[in-house]
DNA sequence: CGTCTATTTGAATGTACTCAAAAGCGGTGG
DNA sequence: CCACCGCTTTTGAGTACATTCAAATAGACG
């Protein structure tokens, strides 16, 4: 569990004392491809973060449709925030997509912990901080940016992800059907050439 | 700052020193309508707490057109949370609907404050986390709903604010034009009747 | 090689946008 | 008290971007 530790560490610094008192509290997981690390309707009881592997956290819509919030891949947190912290029905899915191991942390030992080591207080902050401000960029450019402008950029600068997810999990990301980046591609690779 | 303290305090527990020293770190200042509270392309001096007045939070894309982010009333916080975290040129307008009076902290005493009083770390976090969960919420709905649920969910859930901004303003946020809304209200309207 | 899943292609459709013009609605001054 | 001004909302026609549905094709894996 050291790169969690040393992801920590990278914004706070935890005492040896504080270190241990941690890791007593963490649980290493694996799921295998396909498995819910937690799902839609169901209280959520852990906050993961992922050791290896990557995952996808999506909403089924009434219609149902398929929607992607987020992927994860190795020292992303995930889950459904919004259960964890307030203990109600879940309104996302995270499951994987490979082989994935994630260290938990309970929801119901987390505010032990919070009140046992405060500089978690700090870092969770600081983490969800930079999540909101890119949750924040996302809609503006959900509103400003076309489909193509959007996939390009998603490209760029989750490189990553990209080469790690199919396709038509691209498209749901973006908030648009398959078919259609099926035909952005298409257009873009024309583009390319002359 | 009393309104200020008070909607602290329903998250932490400040001692009387916590509070005078907080205060201490406070101003209040008032903008007229139509002036900024902080403009795309500063780098952010202060994070604002509204304790009376209205602001709107917008984008404004390579083709002109602005994108409202988010609209703020009293007991809200704003600001371009991006350019106070990192003190990088915002990407968003604060501007005020109405003369609005705000108190605010200054970012460069914003790291002092969380040393000094570790447990404002924690009010943070927390009121930055519902944040989050709302930006979430926010993005999987632009995507899963039609502009007219849209409408009509933001009727219901936010309704102080819609009462209180321009009609243009809420299709912004909603990410349509304002032709297009008017459009919408009318067949809501022709609906309500059969 | 066959099966299952993912991607591509194309035509018809729909949702939301653009542009232009008209109508409504406060305020302000004559 | 009315006329005019600026700003917001409405209306309508034509258009564009993205969707749906159906079918064909390509890839991956046993």
């Amino acid at each position: 569990m050291d790169k969690l530790i040393q992801y920590i560490n990278k914004h706070i610094s935890l005492t040896a004392e504080e270190e241990g008192l941690l890791l007593s509290k963490l649980k290493r997981r694996t799921y295998l491809k396909g498995q819910y690390v937690s799902q839609s309707g169901d209280i959520s009881k852990h906050y993961n973060f992922i050791e290896s592997g990557k995952t996808r956290t999506f909403y089924l819509d009434d219609n149902g449709n398929e929607h992607i919030v987020a992927f994860g891949i190795e020292n992303y947190w995930i889950g459904d925030l919004g259960s964890i912290i307030s203990q109600t029905p879940a309104d996302f899915n995270v499951q994987c997509l490979d082989k994935t191991t994630v260290i938990q942390i309970a929801c119901n030992q987390l505010e032990q912990l919070y009140h046992d080591i405060p500089k978690l207080e700090r870092y969770f902050r600081i983490t969800v901080q930079n999540a909101y401000v890119n949750a924040q960029k996302r809609i503006v450019r959900n509103f400003s940016l076309s489909a193509q402008e959007r996939y390009l950029l998603f490209l760029e600068e989750q490189a990553e992800i990209a080469q790690r997810v199919p396709q038509y999990m691209i498209a749901s990301y973006l908030g648009i059907t398959k078919e259609f980046l099926s035909h952005l591609r298409n257009q873009i690779a024309k583009d390319a050439k002359s």
